[in-house]
DNA sequence: GATCATCTTGACCGGACGGTCATCTACTAG
DNA sequence: CTAGTAGATGACCGTCCGGTCAAGATGATC
């Protein structure tokens, strides 16, 4: 690791849980140099703009996720509908020990930032777009095999992956305005219960 | 209407969309005043801060659902289900119009700002608490009523109904993402099949 | 007509914001 | 040895931020 990407990363190590735990307005640059030892001019050497930062931290908690908790959790080897459980249980217990750790429940990032900025910036709201996008082509694909392999009746299966990704998110927003993970742990299996028929 | 509660009046009114549109922290206290044409000292006099506006604004939202789509949604002449169907439809009609106004699918006001400022604030997401609150107890309510008209079989109404919740907050938080209300209309209807079952 | 509380005015505060820039350093390639 | 490039430095820009304040206007009460 060269020197160059070592400070490039520094600032995106420092930018994130304060990006995760506060808001996108609410974080400044000048903060994030601070923090990871960096001068304002050598920031602007790596990131254009603000944006381009957050851009860079959304790309590492999607690569967090999916080398993470998401490839645990759907592993072909488990049965199909259990991997929604284990991804519900993940993020339940992820966002228990951030509570432990921090003294709040900060939710997802990417539900975060999409409230706060998508009416705003388009390119943000594209890069959150397209994160959500993926989620959602993993749970269909899970839902199809829990189909194929007769676990679960026919559905529709791009509506009900969409469906189960908006309640996660509700689901964590709510666990959120209570400051309580606990609400993933009550809540979060229900998932299991949505379904979206098949257009007749 | 005396001269005093009709700066105050204009105050909010000058804050609500921009609230709703935007996000608490890009929305400042200058733009709001020069809006409603009043000067930044006489909004210090009615407001001991920025934050006691944005309660205020809750409030008045709060109240317009109340007094609105809430009111005529939750009609008890309807049969419990499908008040909860008529719910999800406002819902979407009232994101569709503000599209077709504003360009953009604004989402809902009390999720924007749970998200946006709960870590931060907790006076603030106390506030947003108690609205969720109320709301999940019509759910509840209407969930007991549909037990006890033998509509629905048995369930944990208390659970059910918070899942309920977080569903339409996460649907229209999807749908943000995608600046697209019908997001609403294709998966608010699954809502009916959530289940959250009573523990044994 | 005097008093008092309510409201309004507009200048002002310190500090933070995102972003720029000329200058300097260090390394690499020819 | 030289030239070029990537990176680091820190002062600086204009603007906006939430909030304060002393002074003035207004209108009701006694």
């Amino acid at each position: 690791m060269n020197a160059a990407t070592d400070t490039r990363s520094r600032i995106i190590a420092a930018a994130k849980p304060r990006f995760h735990s506060r808001s996108y307005a609410n974080v400044g640059i000048q903060e994030i140099c601070d923090s990871a030892g960096v001068q304002k001019g050598s920031f602007y050497h790596f990131f254009p703009s603000k944006r381009d930062l957050v851009l860079a931290v959304i790309d590492e908690f999607a690569d967090d996720w999916a080398n993470g908790f998401v490839a645990e959790a759907f592993d072909p080897a488990l049965p199909p509908m259990e991997r929604i459980d284990y991804l519900v249980d993940a993020a339940y217990f992820w966002q228990k020990s951030i509570k432990q750790v921090h003294g709040r429940m900060l939710g997802c990032i990417f539900g975060n930032l999409t409230l706060e900025v998508s009416t705003q910036d388009d390119i943000l709201r594209a890069k959150l777009l397209a994160i959500f996008s993926r989620a959602k082509s993993r749970f269909k694909a899970t839902l199809e095999e829990a189909v194929t392999a007769g676990t679960i009746a026919a559905l529709d299966a791009d509506l009900t992956a969409e469906a189960m990704l908006a309640y996660l998110e509700g689901v964590i927003l709510l666990a959120k305005s209570q400051n309580d993970p606990e609400v993933i742990y009550r809540l979060g299996p229900a998932i299991k219960t949505l379904r979206v028929e098949k257009a007749a």
